[in-house]
Parts: C-alpha cells; sequence; structure tokens
DNA sequence: CTCATTCAATGCCTGAGGGGAATGAGTCAG
DNA sequence: CTGACTCATTCCCCTCAGGCATTGAATGAG
C-alpha cells in the first residue's frame, strides 16, 4: 500500500536538495535519463507532483516539500536498523561517542574515566561532526551518542540527559562600542550584527539576513576578528580564549545547556551506563 | 552503504513476526521461496544472521530483534512520508483524529465545537483505532492527532498535550471481599488478578502471568463479571457503569492523563490548531 | 533574429534480479 | 518407517531499472 522504496526515496532527497537533476544524477552516480524517469514513477506512484520543473529551473511543490522533510526522516530510520541490525550481535562493540571538536566543555575526560570505571564499560570510539549533523549521526545509527548543544541543535527523536548548564558571552572586537564594559544585556546587543549558524533554526529570532553564515566558532571567530559580526557563545565554547578578542558575559542570555542525545528508543543498557557515568561525572565537577 | 529497500524490510518484518516462512509469505502474497529467497539476500547484504532456521523452526537473532524493533519504525516513517506527501498539496484536507471507541472522556463533543468555530478549522474525520494502534496510525500518517492515555499508550516520536488528569477506580463484582468499601488502595489490591492488556507495556510491574489478556475495557468488563479479574482503570473509561458491578476509587494510584498526541516532527497549524483548540476546550470544561 | 547552451524528457535496448512452480532435505509424530 | 510439515534449492520467466542517444524547450548572447 505504501510501496515506496527507499531508493527511490534518496533519489528524490538528492533531486530536492540539489535541485537539479543532472548534479543529482551525477551525485548519485547514475545518468540522469534515469533520474528523471525514477522521479516521475515516484510521482506516479503517490499520485502527486513533486517537483515543479520548467525547462531552466526545478521548485518543490509544497507535497515535494513535505516528502524532503519526513523522507529524511525515513531515510534516516532505515539506516539506523540496518546499523543497529548490523551491531546488535556484536557484544564486543565500541560505543561510539560523536562530538564537536572543542564541544565538549572540558568535561570529556572526566566521563570517560568515569565510563572507564563501570563494570560494564566498553571501548568508546569518538567520532567528529559538524555544527549540524552530530545529531543525525545518532538517528541514523552511525554514533550511539552525542554531545550537543541546547537550545541549538535540533534533538527531534532523541533524548537527552542535561550534563551542565552555562551562561553565554559575547565576543566582541576590541575597538566595539561595548568593549569596555564589563558584561553586557541583550538589550544593548540588540542592533548588532549577529552571525547566522548554519543548520541550526533560530526560532523567534527575526529572520531577517543579518550577519554572515558561518559553520563554526572557528570561522564565527575570524569574521568577529574582521569586525563583519558579534557572537554570543555558549561559555565553554568561547575557549580557547583568544587575545585579541574581548569577552563579556551576557547575564540576561538564556542559558545554554550541553546536553547528552542518544536514540529515543534506543534503551539498551551500552547507552545506558554511559549516560549514567556522563551524568555522574558532569554532577560531581 | 546502507543499501536497504523498504520491500525487503517489510519482508523481514513479516516473517519475525510469525516466524514462519509460510505464513508469512502467505500474508505478503507471495511464494514462500522468494520469501527465503529475500530474506538470505537480506542477511547477506547486512553480513548478519537474522533468523535462527531449523527447519523446524524459526527464531529471532539479537540482530533479528534490533532490525524487527528499529525495522517497524523505519517502515513506518516511509509510511508517514509517502502519507504525508500525498497529502499535503490537499489544502482542503480533512484533520484525521484517531480515538478509541470511549475514550474520549467526554471531552470530544466540546473539543470539536471548540475547534469548528476557529477561522482555519477544518473538516474533521474520526477515526477509530485498537488499544495498541492509535498511536501507530500517528506516526505513520494515517492519522494525524490520536487521544492516548498515559502512561499507557508508548508516546516515542510523538509529542503530546494533557487534556484532563484523572483518578483511577478499581472495578469489582459485588461478591468480591472489598466490594463493600467505599475505596481501596493498591496495597489493597496488591494480590489481586489483574488482566494484562494487549500492547501495553506493563512497566515497573512483576512480569509474572497474571490475568486473563485483554484488549479492551469490554473484555475486561467481562472478565470482571465472570470474576477471573479485577480492573484498575481511568475513571473515564469505566463509563458507562455497569449496574452489576462495583466501582471503587483507588486513591493512591499514580493518575492517568487523557493527553492528544501528533507526530513529533509535525509543525503544521493544521495540527497546532487542533491542540489549541483541545487544550482550550478541555481547560474549561 | 539566430545560434549556442543548458536541462529535462523520450525511445529503445539490455541485463540484473525478483518471483513462481517443482523438488529436495531435515525434523517430528505416531 | 512413513507421512506431514517446513525451510532451502534449482531452474526458468519476465518485469523493470538503468544506460545511451536523441529530442525538445527555454534562455541568453551577439
Amino acid at each position: 500500500m505504501a510501496e515506496l522504496e527507499t531508493r527511490e526515496l534518496e533519489y528524490f532527497v538528492a533531486v530536492a536538495e540539489e535541485l537539479h537533476f543532472g548534479r543529482a544524477a551525477a551525485c548519485l552516480a547514475i545518468a540522469q535519463p534515469a533520474l528523471s524517469k525514477a522521479i516521475r514513477r515516484l510521482e506516479s506512484r503517490l499520485g502527486v507532483k513533486l517537483l515543479e520543473r520548467s525547462s531552466r529551473h526545478v521548485a518543490l511543490t509544497s507535497a515535494g516539500e513535505a516528502l524532503l522533510h519526513h523522507g529524511r526522516h525515513a531515510l534516516n530510520a532505515v539506516s539506523a536498523a540496518a546499523e543497529k541490525a548490523r551491531r546488535a550481535g556484536d557484544q564486543q562493540a565500541h560505543l561510539r561517542l560523536v562530538i564537536k571538536p572543542g564541544g565538549d566543555a572540558n568535561l570529556l575526560s572526566g566521563i570517560l574515566a568515569a565510563y572507564a570505571g563501570r563494570p560494564d564499560a566498553r571501548q568508546v570510539d569518538i567520532l567528529f561532526g559538524g555544527a549540524t549533523d552530530r545529531a543525525d549521526h545518532v538517528r541514523d545509527g552511525r554514533a550511539d551518542v552525542a554531545l550537543l548543544y541546547a537550545p541549538f541543535d535540533d534533538m527531534t527523536g532523541l533524548d537527552h540527559q542535561t550534563l551542565t548548564v552555562e551562561g553565554r558571552v559575547a565576543i566582541l572586537r576590541p575597538d566595539h562600542r561595548l568593549a569596555s564594559r564589563s558584561q553586557v544585556t541583550l538589550a544593548d546587543l540588540a542592533q548588532e550584527t549577529l552571525p547566522r549558524w548554519k543548520g541550526v533554526r533560530w526560532t523567534g529570532a527575526p529572520e531577517a539576513e543579518r550577519g554572515p553564515e558561518v559553520t563554526d566558532a572557528a570561522e564565527a571567530l575570524q569574521m568577529i576578528r574582521l569586525g563583519r559580526t558579534i557572537a554570543i557563545l555558549p561559555r565553554s565554547l568561547a575557549q580557547p580564549m583568544h587575545p585579541d578578542l574581548v569577552y563579556l558575559p551576557v547575564n540576561d542570555a538564556p542559558n545554554s545547556e550541553l546536553v547528552l542525545a542518544w536514540a529515543q528508543d534506543d534503551r539498551r543498557r551500552l547507552v545506558a551506563s554511559f549516560v549514567a557515568a556522563a551524568v555522574d561525572a558532569a554532577g560531581t565537577t
């Protein structure tokens, strides 16, 4: 009844992301006509038009947007199922933790030590994920747990435990008008240019095109030093402090949380044990 | 890399549920040899043995269990993606609400009235789902929202809003030793035979085989009248009260909640509006 | 206005592989 | 030992996904 093959979904997602049949086909390592036909098959099977194609541009219909969004989730779920099955039999499986380089608030060594002391400890593989895809690593089974930042990362489909709550600091150039203050408020910063963090749904704030788009703290710092933007970061992400920049606490900014996240339906002891160790270690710091 | 087709997953889930190739093949409307081959393909593709088959019995390996569990989720996600895409274009789409017959605590008419008064109200289709599968209706896109009972229904993958909190009542035969009490406690009932609700994960309680397996309140009432069990139900589910039975409040039982649930990643106005109307209507009752 | 460019759609062809029927082989009951 | 049951194997057919060559439409430059 559903009758929607994962390969077709992959094809569609590729086209929907590229909005270009030729490039998408190249990504998928198939020929363009095959892709065109596959998408048409998919459309006729669903009985819905997914793409609005003029002979010059390709655009998503609303049905296409829905399928892109939910299709990504579905593909994640399928990958996760395969990955979990592959690893399920392996009793010696390593625990895979995905973090952002420098994104551990100096808690990681303590967490690993606490975990290693547990009777059921396994080897821990540490993977590095970019700003946007650590959560996806967990969703599609490439990792078991992830260190994420609330409220920045999208936690849909994940459960989590908070490890630390921390304030945020504004990072300015020394010649900024606020640089001599000892602290600032959000109101002080209301008119400032803030970077747009790639892949972060910036809910609540005006959608206006503001600062430059950046993918991580290093890029943001670069842009700050160039005077193109300022940034408000969780305190731990502001480490190490750059000597040419000014760091000021933003006392009224909503706190950010460093959380340990895992797949919502993952009830393995492997994961529970690590979570317990991490909460322990974070709590006693 | 993943390379796991939904059809293969469906095949595997069918076999894993039936634990019998012949029956599973019949369910899938294909021949048995085709199914055997498909499962072997799947195993070799994943590089894991999923089923332990003697020539007389079929059993799941741990990898098989993992794939069954996560595969169900994945299939739900794929179905949901297809369904959402089909319906996305339709601006006149009805809102589909799935309930258990009698499981609305008399709130439904008020909710529907409140929703109908909204400017963006759509027609509401009411579907009936059994005890176990209302949540699945939402997960795989057959419905937009569901009335569920916490903490009984499995909310994995769903968001929800609580509509009412209600106590629970014990339902006894008039000749039961406690029938003359005006109320009871869980301690009073500790030794009683309670029914096993099909599809409900009875976390926390002893796994002992206790009462008869029942699927809904009607069956439970039948069993109570036969003296085979007693039941502790949310107050609203005990309606209508049967004249030949005794209903006693269980004051120290954890409250149950009637909740309105929807897919976690469903942010459509269609749903948000209905939820708002329902919370409104429930709050003012 | 014309020509070159860029893309998606079409038609035809091939080959991989999924599915069916018949058969084999292991297991258990009586 | 025999028959019933059940999963695996073999062989064959045939669909359908994908490649290639081409068409056709829209765009932009000169």
